[in-house]
DNA sequence: AAGAATCAATACCATATTGGTATGCTATAG
DNA sequence: CTATAGCATACCAATATGGTATTGATTCTT
């Protein structure tokens, strides 16, 4: 339980590669460096550009580069950039609807339990990995 | 990202109101008073039952109660017993058979933080929620 | 012994999510 | 101009999930 998804796997596994390099890499090379099919390193890198944790570079020579220091980049960043919002329960994230939360007094406690979470996620850098 | 499935969510929403009542409930009864559809009631409290977190009675009379106290009963030997052992990423359980693991050195990262989470949610009873 | 209450076990289904693939379009170096 | 390489979107198959239904077994009460 509370497996984070394979493409979300792959994504800190493709930016690790990004932050070992230091240099601009064409999704041709991420994936036969990390035996990641190429379609789907083409799919996890353009997510990671839209979320800005990748820069990208079209055209010959072009490919993707880490925004930022591979020490400066959080394990949660690239993990909402890939799944959105962590929030352990429904009620966690604002605007919840779960059917029963008129009557559940739990919220308070998930709610904590996600921060501890999210702390742990957020001091983890890329680099520590 | 990271939820929890619903059914062990609502594990604990039934788990807190039996530790609240202390004695032996029926379904019927924990189903009207956490909202909580009848036969979902009973599909929970019998994982829950099968691992061990509470004891069952059948007959007339018969339901469930908690198997511990609920300050000794853990938030992870819940989501544990409904959702199976808690792992972060593939290659955290024994046996990980995840395609790229060959060529992947981030194991023991997920490792360190699979057991961070681990301990979070194991320093949390169910009386703390 | 009978009958009602209550859990056990399993099977079933509809839906949502996920992982993965394919394709045509756009931008850029040279 | 053209080859390269990312962008965007659509698509599909497989799986997981939430939820329901049914039949059987057990125990209490009378
Ligand atoms: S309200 Fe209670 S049941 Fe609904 S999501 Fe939050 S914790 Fe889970
Ligand atoms: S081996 Fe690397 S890629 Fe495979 S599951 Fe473990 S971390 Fe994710």
């Amino acid at each position: 339980m509370l497996k984070i998804g394979k493409l979300a796997d792959y994504a800190l596994v493709l930016a690790e590669y990004l932050g070992s390099t230091g240099r601009i890499v064409a999704i041709s090379e991420l994936s036969q460096e990390t035996h990641i099919p190429l379609a789907t390193v083409r799919k996890i890198l353009l997510r990671l550009s839209q979320n800005g944790i990748v820069y990208s570079y079209r055209g010959v020579n072009g490919g993707y580069e880490l925004a930022k220091a591979a020490s400066s980049i959080t394990v949660v960043e690239i993990l909402e950039a890939m799944e959105g919002p962590l929030s352990i329960t429904e009620c966690v994230s604002t605007g919840s609807e779960c059917k029963i939360s008129k009557y559940c007094n739990l919220q308070r406690g998930w709610c904590s339990i996600n921060e501890k979470i999210f702390s742990i996620l957020s001091r983890t850098s890329l680099s520590d990995l």
